[in-house]
DNA sequence: GGTATATTACTAACCCATTGGTCAGTAAAA
DNA sequence: TTTTACTGACCAATGGGTTAGTAATATACC
């Protein structure tokens, strides 16, 4: 079976062949999420992110059973407890509600918006509906935490005085839909529309968090204002 | 060349072959959309569309040179020319500004996030980068007059003392990204979130249109302490 | 009107590049 | 000498795209 065997593999750099058995799942791990959130899910081919963790494609499939799982374990790995640490932190928070908003949505970008676990969102996004099971988690995992989080801190400014009387349910969204927009952008439309000539110059991220924050935390607040309100 | 052609098609309903060269394209392109919409762009198969829409894969080549074109034809078909009409209404409202507001995001609803058209939003902030041509023209058939149009809106507020001074490109955001958040919602992780146990109920997309828009509006509109009679 | 001929919308078998997944074999460690 | 992490050639299926061939329609001629 075995062919010439050429062994042109001029030993560069490293020496080929290495065996690091605890190493290789995580650079895989890793080079599959640089890989799904460049080139989405179809569109990445298992070899390539083999090659990226240096490794080839049978080995890949020696620590990830399909490549199906391989995504899996990429949501997984970066999403596993996300809100412990901040649930902690916001609950022994003692300034105002509205800077408790501005603190949140700060972080958020700092640290998800900005690094490339937003990409998982735009990801989890794109494949839900193909697979089901990762929507699934991602909705324990990171949905349903988050709106909890949310949640209290609204439910916190309305007991204090601080926000108006408010639908919570719905209110929430209105944390939520810009932060989860921007990722959208980030990750799909601003890559093509750089140089715009019209209307819309690149999106300052920082600026809009900054500015979304502002809109909606007057439309919460508890305010002078009587607000005549035609409505519908 | 020609095999035994066993012809076993029995002639069942319909005739075969028919020749419909100027209904052929159009059942195409509503077939396309159907799947790609339902398995996205990647995932449906150019056969299953030939076959929904009572047609051979060949034929389909025959109107449309290559499964992308297929796809930019789906987009335009269903996208160009969408804000003429938009417009015009929108320049001979003479209600208050909220008010257009309100009826703006009620329309879009109705009119976009409530059809299919929505699903080609989805489809296209998924598949954006790796079809930059599609992106484009979305961005200028779209996003573009979309832009324009609420920026207009905004600054009649402004320029009415209904709102107060805003930064109008990043206020702009907090009109669009409800209405991204509300798509992406209902195509990507709705479905896969029916029946939710703890604190996600299904999303009522009117009510979270108005909430949005309310909170929205609160966060606008010009509210100092003395407000002597003001207002149109 | 009826038959022969030309045109073309349409079909289905075919091609072939791609790629997820496998496995016999190789060499680094034990 | 045995074990096993690792490799890369290989397989089979998938699916975009092509084309030789078929039949429905239009036209020509009688």
């Amino acid at each position: 079976m075995s062919p010439e065997f050429t062994h042109t593999l001029s030993d560069e750099s490293r020496h080929k062949r290495e065996r690091r058995k605890e190493a290789r799942p995580g650079e895989l791990l890793v080079a599959a999420l640089d890989l799904f959130v460049e080139k989405g899910f179809a569109a990445t081919r298992v070899e390539e992110v083999a090659q990226r963790a240096g490794v080839s494609k049978g080995t890949l499939f020696l620590y990830f059973p399909s490549k199906v799982e391989l995504f899996k374990a990429v949501v997984q790995h970066h999403l596993s407890g996300l809100f412990r640490e901040w649930n902690a932190e916001f609950d022994s928070f003692t300034g105002s509600t509205a800077d408790m908003v501005r603190y949140c949505m700060n972080q958020w970008w700092e640290r998800v918006g900005a690094t490339q676990v937003s990409g998982i969102t735009k990801l989890v996004m794109t494949e839900a509906h193909q697979f089901p099971e990762v929507a699934h988690f991602y909705r324990e995992e990171v949905i349903e935490p988050g709106n909890a989080l949310i949640r209290r801190i609204l439910q916190r400014g309305v007991d204090r005085g601080e926000f108006r009387e408010l639908d919570i349910g719905y209110a929430i969204y209105s944390i939520i839909a810009p932060m989860i927009f921007i990722i959208m952008w980030k990750h799909s439309m601003a890559p093509c529309c750089m140089a715009t000539s019209s209307g819309m110059p690149n999106v300052d991220p920082s600026a809009f968090v900054a500015s979304q924050a502002d809109i909606i935390l007057r439309g919460l607040q508890a305010c002078p204002p009587p607000t005549p309100s035609s409505h519908t």
